[in-house]
DNA sequence: CGCCTATCCTACAACGTTGTAGAATCACCA
DNA sequence: TGGTGATTCTACAACGTTGTAGGATAGGCG
């Protein structure tokens, strides 16, 4: 059916290698060989086939993406970002979905249903530090997010302690003492909420402000639903807060939301802020404040990191780490209070 | 580096299609020979080179998926149920964002780029009626979405006209009159704006509601700034109003944001109605009634049908077109107002 | 006992590409 | 004139898998 590199070569007369040679750009070629092995390549329609250079060459072209979901916004953004670094290398992106599930999560590792590709960027969200062993694999790996610390490979990640920290410290610039956090995960130390919650706890003892933990709702996940019920949690249980820092803008957003039901204005009785920048939170009434971490930056040096690793360059270079940079973003959810 | 069957085949003492044959299930093989087998792949922890196994048999076991952007929320979402659908097929999803770009998504389907998959879910955007030619690829495709219709593939869709009706027609029982539509494509007639605008207009006449081109607010794209920006203009204009049908749920709430900017409530003053059903507008202030366009049974269908193309079960069939089952949710920004 | 079929396994070729080795031609210089 | 090196091209093998053809053994039947 599809013309191969042998059908070209009999039509432009000359051996398939020296076809091979004018797609891969070899120099040493006469101008009109060239221009006659071009010609029967359009005239054929030729193009490569990739199973046969990918068994040849031992490289497909494609990295994996590996992410709990793309129906979460952060997600489906990291992914945009990253397809779009990718194409800028040359690379096409397979994703993968966990559900955040860690069995999942290790299946990936180990299994052999990636072979397809030369490398992943795994985002993972079961897995924990204590799983670190699980990514010394025979691939290339670059790790994403904050579930991980210390592991053997390339990682990066968002400024969490120092953004989460510069969230607070916004909020209580604004005048607020008693700032609610909703996304919480009960004892985690590493992990997006164990790192943001110390952020949070940094920013409130270099302000003199007393930690109260009944100020944080803790949720398993980060959905809307969940900055709901937290919110609702947080005003049955009577604690006064006058600020609210949300671990993602869905949180936030949701939380918004139950607070607004309950009569309560943002920001001049609650003030918000999220984390994530989502588009979403430009429209949302009011918009949301919330920490730019610095996507497209994240994506662009996971997919350079991944290459490097890819084409060997950085061989016996260790694992190393990238911090990108994050940027508060203040929208009305957190602007100072019209009168008080 | 990584074991081949010649390994797994030397460690068993057996030939190297005896392990292929073991790997791909096949009847004959001795019970004793085929444990010695499973061992050896266990021990060498052989995994099959999938580039090869393409090129034998041509097949990759991945299906291209084409969206304008991810982090457009439909698109997400849909990739998400299109990957999970894919799953469930035992295949794998790379995924190409086209930005919506007619001269991007025309060289995607030209390109030999994705000579990686074995065939592609297109979804175009810039793409129209006049460009369905260029769908005659000889390479299996299945089309998404609203663009073209008649064309030379097969063809899955939601109920545009008929959702777009329901929609309006829900609007309509609630009492109201005046309603106006953000997110119409200038003189489009096919395409999602085209259709959706017909079903309106449908569900007016059927009422006996004059058609008044005033309500119609035209925008390129299906942001949330353009919902904005076309309610301001609506607002602007003066035209009366009671209800609103976004032509999606993004475009719905950003006109949403801006009639509660402006001092009007909704549902009372007016009801509003999204269409995509995303989980956003179950989180919204108030709450977005919507249309559920059905999107896992699309992406189910989709990969079905291509399925269906790629394994040749149905060499000889001629186009055929899907359309996915709708629903009204009705949730609070068209609930029954409390008081009139 | 001889024939036939079913079962179990093997050797070989092929998928389409690229790396290696080397042949053929030419230009240049001593 | 012959040697040297650059240029241009070719033949062949190899990547790891699966399809084809067929060999060897065992069991059933006349």
């Amino acid at each position: 059916m599809a013309a191969t590199l042998k059908d070209v070569a009999l039509a432009a007369g000359v051996s398939i290698k020296t076809v091979s040679n004018v797609i891969n750009d070899y120099e040493h070629i006469r101008a009109d060989t060239k221009q006659r092995v071009m010609d029967a390549i359009a005239d054929l329609g030729y193009s490569p086939n990739l199973s046969a250079r990918s068994l040849r060459s031992g490289r497909t072209g494609v990295i994996g993406l590996a992410v709990p979901e793309l129906s979460l916004s952060y997600f489906a953004e990291l992914a945009d970002s990253t397809i779009k670094a990718a194409e800028r290398r040359g690379l096409k992106v397979l994703i993968e979905q966990t559900g955040g599930d860690r069995s999942r999560e290790l299946e990936i590792l180990s299994s052999p249903r990636l072979q397809m590709t030369d490398g992943l960027l795994f985002s993972p969200l079961g897995m924990s530090n204590e799983d670190a062993d699980h990514l010394n694999v025979n691939f290339p790996l670059v790790l994403l997010g904050e579930r991980i610390f210390g592991g053997p490979t390339d990682h990066v990640t968002m400024s969490n302690v120092d953004s989460a920290r510069a969230a607070t410290e916004h909020l209580i610039s604004r005048g607020r003492r008693r700032i609610a956090v909703v996304g919480g995960h009960e004892g985690e130390v590493i992990g997006s909420a164990g790192l943001r919650l110390r952020g949070y706890r940094q920013a409130l003892d270099a302000a003199g402000i007393p930690f109260d933990p009944d100020l944080v709702a803790y949720t398993t996940l980060w959905h809307r639903a969940n900055g709901a019920t937290s919110m609702r949690e947080l005003l049955a249980s009577g604690v006064g807060f006058d600020a609210l820092f949300g671990m993602n803008d869905t949180l936030a957003l949701g939380a918004m939301r139950v607070l607004q039901e309950a009569g309560l204005r943002i920001p001049d009785d609650v003030a918000v802020i999220g984390f994530d920048d989502l588009d979403e939170g430009r429209y949302s009434l009011p918009t949301l404040s919330t920490i730019d971490p610095g996507r497209d930056e994240i994506a662009d040096t996971a997919v350079r990191v991944l290459q490097e690793r890819i084409s060997g360059r950085v061989g016996g270079v260790p694992p190393r780490e990238f911090e990108a940079r994050f940027q508060v973003i203040e929208r009305e959810s957190s602007a100072l209070a019209r009168s008080h």
